[in-house]
RNA sequence: GCCUGGGUAGCUCAGUGGUAGAGCAGCGCACUCGUAAUGCGCAGGCCGCGGGUUCGAGUCCCGCCCCAGGCUCCA
């Protein structure tokens, strides 16, 4: 054996260490900044442990705190110590399992008695966990062979489980996926206890950070229920979640971004700006639009309208029931009746529901007479509602609602009309979205589901072959979505990225071979034969109420002028403007303006800042100066100072070229 | 549907078994002011709904409805 190994670092360059020498050992060698920062290390294209001796040869990479692979060394360190502190504080609690996740991580445990926690337990599992980090206890792998496993875990049903599954060939959740290595051999980190304490232990493939002093910029946050395994017919664990960086400082700019996303609240925001409302008496999940809302929502789904025709879409309506036949010829009754509203009994026999879909109205458009070949592609556009009868758990604000208008869409082409009307509805999404603002984008390419699918695999294959090869010309990143299309076809979906970074999925583009089988729609082709045509479905807004809602936490609300429903407020200083005031008001609205004025009854300083609250993008101001010389004093929303003496005239064509400009 | 936490004035919230409160908003009066809260006054409540315990319930118990955060689900 050699005294001394020599190993490669991700600059190329190589350095000489001794026999036997760590990760950690390489990255004291190369600095004390890098040592300090270290948490773990790949080895090989292996994440390691620091305290693993090196292999003579070997490429290492010293992984840091502050990388996102070094954050998830820390978070899933820091679910350990989690673990700990809770056995401690609930001596015979179940530990299941508990993962890094995106800025954070959980853990789920069973307690004794089936005691649950509360969010009063937090600060005392914090206050244990700190110190746990305190004692600096060291994490330690060790080896084991599945029986060894079985045993160190005698008393912990669900790790057994978890190693009982990679003795079988059961597939694992994702989840436990993550946290065991498949093989015969199971590592498990101890965290000896100092002093005395019990310690701890877990089955995991780590890497961990050396010690849990490494650990300490965390947060638990919530205490939530979570099914064991993800599935709701298994036992439901308590599951805590928490937050870990890799310094104070990154932990309270997470925490300011959490408050950021609350204040952009579209719940918070329509109750501010007096947008819409949820009243129960109506019912979860069902909103109302208040006139501001309204307006906006009028002018969100004019411009779409005008966008459609111009598109060569035609509009038509249909009704908000059906009978049941329909919704069986479908298939929705067969694979979706849980999410449905159920049915209406009339004296004929016949139930009616109320519909969760428009596409088996637009089919039926569709079907009404012979079509031919010269109509295709057959555009039907409507901004259709839809019922559909969420779980009462899930309904969310505007975004996931029991009743909702989609601008919904159905294409009929040929087959061989399909590629280029993908790609050119995939253009024409794009451009609307920008349009309202959204400039970044990704698509997700959703397959066939595993078990809720109709349909050949040929034909699902072709069809997803399409999507793809339109998504390709779109020339964003795609990411493929598993088995998450739809039970009749595969979907691309557009995610759209806002103001502080967060995606949503906004557009959805599916196509479907299957509904006109069912509905067996035909049309004549040039060959003079009877041919199936192609449907395309597609939503650009998704749902109106959806739209609305991701637009509102966009942009915080003040939202661009074109779509405020107040853009201009004109303040008279004294009562003696008011004649001026409402010569500018005129002038405002015979330009197609939406303005108000407020009188001089109330403090100029009070009446800017209620205009200002409501995020009016101009705020006018008309006194003395302004009714000798024609002019306004013009407050502009995001301007630090007001600008005074501006030419009426000169003020409205302003406004009137940002408002047509959408900005 | 399940877990945790909530529901008190239009809004935000205080009130842990003994006469329902504050700030903001609203209404009235006064003030007339050039850039983010003028002053005074008034009004405002089935304490989510129903039942129970108690001499007495916003407060304790049971059921339901609704909301929030999760889990599951999302054609």
């Amino acid at each position: 054996m050699p005294a001394q190994i020599t190993v490669r670092l991700p600059d190329g360059s190589r350095r000489t260490l001794p026999a036997g020498a760590t990760a950690g050992d390489l990255a004291g060698a190369v600095g004390r900044r890098l040592a300090q920062a270290a948490v773990a290390a790949v080895v090989d294209g292996a994440e390691v442990d620091l305290g693993r001796p090196l292999p003579d040869g070997a490429e290492v990479s010293v992984v840091t705190a502050d990388s996102e692979a070094g954050r998830t060394v820390l978070r899933h360190s820091t679910a350990h110590v989690l673990a700990q502190a809770v056995l401690r504080l609930w001596p015979g609690a179940s530990y299941a399992i508990g993962p890094a996740i995106e800025d954070g991580f959980y853990y789920d445990f069973a307690l004794p008695g089936g005691t649950t926690f509360s969010q009063e337990d937090l600060a005392r599992i914090e206050e244990e966990m700190r110190r746990i980090v305190a004692s600096d206890q060291s994490f330690v792998r060790q080896e084991h062979s599945l029986e060894e496993g079985l045993e160190i875990f005698a008393d912990q049903p669900f790790k057994r489980e978890i190693i009982e599954g990679v003795g079988s060939d059961a597939a694992l959740g994702a989840e436990a996926a993550g946290d065991m290595a498949p093989g015969t051999v199971l590592s498990v980190y101890r965290n000896p206890g100092a002093g005395g304490e019990s310690g701890f232990v877990d089955l995991c493939r780590g890497p961990h950070v050396p010690s849990t002093g490494r650990l300490g910029h965390f947060k638990l946050l919530r205490v939530a229920g979570a099914y064991w395994r993800g599935d709701e017919k298994r036992p439901q664990l308590q599951r805590i979640y928490g937050t870990a960086w890799e310094s104070d400082k990154a932990l309270a700019d997470y925490l300011h971004r959490l408050e950021e996303a609350e204040r952009r609240d579209h719940r918070r925001l329509g109750a501010e700006l007096d947008l819409f409302s949820f009243p129960t008496e109506i019912g979860s999940g069902l909103p109302v639009f208040h006139p501001k809302g309204g307006t906006v929502r009028r002018l969100m789904e004019d411009y779409a309208r005008r966008r459609h025709a111009e598109s060569g879409y035609e509009f038509v309506y249909t009704p908000h029931i059906a009978k049941g036949e329909l919704f069986a010829t479908s298939g929705h009754l067969d694979w979706f009746a849980e999410g449905m509203f159920p049915a209406m009994e009339l004296d004929e026999g016949h139930p009616y529901y109320v519909k969760p879909m428009n596409c088996p109205y637009h089919i039926l458009i569709y079907r009404s007479r012979q079509r031919s070949y010269r109509e295709l592609p057959l555009r039907l556009f409507e901004f259709g509602s839809v019922y559909r009868y969420e779980k009462s758990g899930v309904v969310h604000g505007l975004t996931r609602v029991r009743g909702m208008t989609q601008d919904d869409s159905h294409i009929f082409c040929t087959a061989d009309q399909m590629e280029q009307e993908l790609q050119s509805v995939a253009r024409f999404v794009l451009d609307l979205l920008r349009d309202f603002g959204l400039e970044d984008f990704y698509l997700e390419l959703s397959t066939k589901p595993r078990d809720k699918a109709v349909g050949t695999d040929q034909e699902w294959e072709r069809a997803t072959e399409a999507l793809s090869s339109a998504a390709e010309h779109m020339g964003l990143k795609t990411v493929l979505d598993q088995g998450g299309g739809a039970f009749y076809g595969p979907k691309i979906s557009v995610q759209a990225r806002d103001a502080i970074g967060r995606y949503w999925q906004v557009s959805t583009i599916q196509l479907d071979f299957q509904e006109p089988q069912r509905f067996g729609l035909e049309y004549v082709g040039a060959d003079n034969a009877r041919h199936r045509p192609v449907m395309i479905h597609r939503a650009l807004f998704g749902s109106v109420e959806r739209f609305f809602a991701i637009l509102l936490e966009h942009y915080a609300g003040a939202l661009p002028a074109w779509l405020m429903p107040v853009q201009v407020a004109v303040l008279p200083v004294r009562h003696d403007h008011h004649d001026y005031g409402y010569k500018v008001l005129d002038a405002c609205a015979g330009a197609g303006l939406r303005v108000e004025l407020d009188r001089a009854d109330e403090p100029l300083g009070a009446r800017i800042r209620r205009r200002k609250l409501d995020k009016v993008p101009f705020v006018v101001v008309v006194g003395d100066d302004d009714v000798a010389a024609a002019t306004v004093g013009v407050n502009r929303r995001g301007a630090e100072r007001p600008e005074r003496g501006v030419p009426l005239q000169g003020f409205v064509d302003s406004v009137l070229a940002e408002v047509s400009a959408h900005r």
